[in-house]
Order: structure tokens, then C-alpha cells, then sequence
DNA sequence: CGCGGTTTTGAGTTACATCAACATGCGTGG
DNA sequence: CCACGCATGTTGATGTAACTCAAAACCGCG
């Protein structure tokens, strides 16, 4: 109940796993990976809410008043480490937590906009910049996961995946792995033409 | 300094009239109508970061640390009101302004999920829900900003209205007005190949 | 080695965007 | 008052991005 940082032992969780306890009222912050928080009522849909990426505090709610915590699911490999919010540090906390969540609403609102492939290309940036240190640390999300974030087919997201690998964007994706390029991704854009699907069959032929 | 709540005249804002005072730190807190908030330095996309409905707190991206406001534009009549915050309601504030934060962000998903009937139905939705009192009241955005919202162009939309026009899910809609059937609308689901534009095309061959 | 989960690739179909008229208000000024 | 212009909404025809379905290649694992 005094500086509240550095806390019970990091929890460790792989790619696709849960936040164990989904009703406790505890309070964790991500150290690295990414999670999908989860509405616990899904009818039907994905019942994506948002991400969560490296310092966002995951089980506020309670805190803010809610009665549950959303479930939070890891994409990625990710740590998170377990904080006491001291009653003097709440306003700051929130204070945080409001941008953050302003954040990552404006971030929703980009993995939703325009064509696939700039959505992907959006994720991936997203994810890469979140991993502060080694940019060797390849862990990406499954096909799965990044079709639900971004609303596409897995289908469609792997094609533009092999698109980017084509371009040199994107290295050695094979189950869940691979390095962006994010220096590069960064400023490249689709052209309308190259995009997604089509864009594979014809720069083939023009390699070809 | 006291009780905040009842401060100042109402602001009322015409559909597409830009919240005054861009850069002063003023907290508004939105009665009635929707706020689109954007994104002051967009870059060539529509900036859209989120919307406001009723009971949202404009402005508080200041008292959480912000330098900047970002730009709220009215896309519905809409009336605001000026609160002050005292230092002693910050951290409350701040819990709901971190609830309703995370709430906009799930409805943005929303927004953005599924096809684009679905999308503009979940649309009409928040804003007929937001309306508490009067139902007669028909103020919808324009085409624009309603495509804008859920990505897609305005002819879609105009499309999946006109279709929703065709079950009487919604009513009278010239220039921005109309009034629609929330009860009705709410427990209908387009059903695939009944969608949008082609949806047009087959009823009303279906019907001659 | 065979078996589930993930990723890839292809071919056919469709929802949606785009382009291009056209209709409809609504305001402004002659 | 009507004439004009401008913003908004409507409608049709056409192209294409992305989805669907189906099959295969690839992994990791007991």
C-alpha cells in the first residue's frame, strides 16, 4: 500500500490464453505482449472490445465501479504483473487509464478503417511499436486473432501477410511467428490495385 | 466550486457546428444529440476518433494531462452544457469518464463490425437510445457523417435506409430528419442476401 | 506415424465502392 | 415571386475487393 509497482511474481501467459481469474478484482498491468478484451456475453459475435497493449492497466473496472472484468485473452505472448492501487494514487490511475482508453478506442477505430490491408498493416504496426526493446522478438498473432481485430477473413489476412513478405515487409511467417519491418512498413501505403488478394495473383504474374 | 452540474447557458449546437472553443480547457458535458470527435491532425482520412452520445464528458482530456482538446463537431442537433470540476470530484469524474470511455470504444467496434447494414442498424440504434425522452424527436446525421461513421460510402447507406424505409423500421426521411422504429428495428437482423443494395433491387422486383 | 490446429492457395460469388446522372430541398439575390 | 446555385439525398450500371467454399501443405505433438 505504499509504492505499488513492483509487485507478486509476473504472470506469464501464451499466446491464446486467459486472465485466470476473471472475476477477481485484481488489477494488472501489461508488461509486454498484447490481450484482447473480451465482452463475457458474446451473442453470437467475437465480442471484441479493444485491445490491451504493453502499460495499459488490465481489471480497472472494478475499481471504477463496474461489477465485472471484461475477459482478457493474450494474442501474443505477453506479461503482465500484478499492482495494488493505493487510495492516494486512484485519480492519477484513472487519469491514465482515460487516455489510454481514448487511445485505444482511436486505434479500434483505425484497425476498422479503409481496405484489409491497411488495417493489417495498421495492426502490425501497432504491435511492433509496442515492443519497446528487441525488434527481433517475433511474435505475432495468430491468423485467427488478427482477422477478428481487424474484421476480415483469415483467408484475406494471410494473403496480405504474403503480399507484405513479398515486399520484404514481413520475414519467416510460419505458425505464429515473423519480424516486421517497421521501419519500412511504416511508410509504405497500398496503392489502390496492389491490394490483397488481387495483388498476389498479379504481381506473380509479373514476376513471372 | 460547490456543485458543478447547473453552470452556465446551455450551448446549442447545430448539426455540423464545431464545439466552440477548440483549444480552451473547458469541460462540456453533452445533454442531448451526438458529438463526432475527430482528430485534429488528420491526415488526409476523415480523423474520426469517436462519437459523444448524451451524459459524455467533453473536454476532459486537459484535466487528465492533454495539452490538446481534441475537435467535437455536432452531427446531430445537439446541446451542451459547461461544467467545472472541482478538485474534490476529479477522481469520480474521471471513473466515469474511464467507464463511458471504454463504453465508446465497444460501440465504435461495433460500429465497424459486420456488414454495413448491420453497422448503420447498430448506429440508429445508439442514437434512438440516447434520445431519453421524446421519440418524435427525428434528427439523424447526414449521409455523410452517418458513412463516415461506419465507414462506407454515403450510397450504401442511402441504400440500406432505403430498405430499412421498406419495413417501416424507419420513417420520413428528407434532410436529415426521420424517425425511427426502435422496438421493430432492434429485434431485426439482416439476413444475408437481403443486404443492402442488392437487397433494393430484389424486393422491389419481388414486390412489382 | 497419424492426428488436430494453423496457414496457404485457388476458383467462384457477392457486397460494396465507384462513377455518373438525377431529384430534392433550401437559401440568396435579382 | 421565380431563377439560380449549392448541399444533400436517390438511383442505376459497372468493377472490384473481399468473402465463401474447398482442398491442400505445413507444423507440432502424443
Amino acid at each position: 500500500m505504499y509504492l505499488q509497482e513492483q509487485e507478486a511474481a509476473p504472470l506469464v501467459l501464451k499466446s491464446g490464453a486467459c486472465l485466470p481469474p476473471p472475476g477477481t478484482g485484481r488489477v494488472w498491468r501489461l508488461e509486454s505482449g498484447a490481450l484482447r478484451i473480451n465482452n463475457p456475453q458474446a451473442l453470437g459475435q467475437t465480442g471484441l472490445l479493444s485491445l490491451a497493449l504493453p502499460g495499459d492497466r488490465i481489471g480497472l473496472e472494478c475499481l471504477a465501479g463496474l461489477a465485472q472484468t471484461p475477459l482478457a485473452y493474450a494474442i501474443t505472448p505477453a506479461v503482465l504483473i500484478a499492482v495494488e492501487v493505493a487510495d492516494s494514487e486512484i485519480t492519477d490511475v484513472m487519469k491514465q487509464a482515460y487516455l489510454s482508453a481514448r487511445q485505444r478506442c482511436a486505434d479500434m477505430v483505425m484497425l476498422r478503417t479503409g481496405s484489409v490491408p491497411n488495417r493489417v498493416r495498421y495492426l502490425l504496426l501497432l504491435l511492433a511499436d509496442s515492443q519497446q526493446l528487441d525488434q527481433r522478438d517475433n511474435a505475432l498473432p495468430s491468423l485467427r486473432d488478427m482477422a477478428q481485430v481487424v474484421d476480415a477473413s483469415i483467408e484475406t489476412v494471410s494473403r496480405v501477410l504474403g503480399g507484405l513478405r513479398q515486399f520484404d515487409l514481413l520475414q519467416g511467417r510460419r505458425q505464429q511467428g515473423g519480424t516486421v519491418n517497421a521501419t519500412h512498413l511504416r511508410q509504405f501505403t497500398f496503392l489502390p490495385g496492389m491490394t490483397s488478394s488481387s495483388a498476389l495473383g498479379r504481381s506473380r504474374c509479373a514476376q513471372a
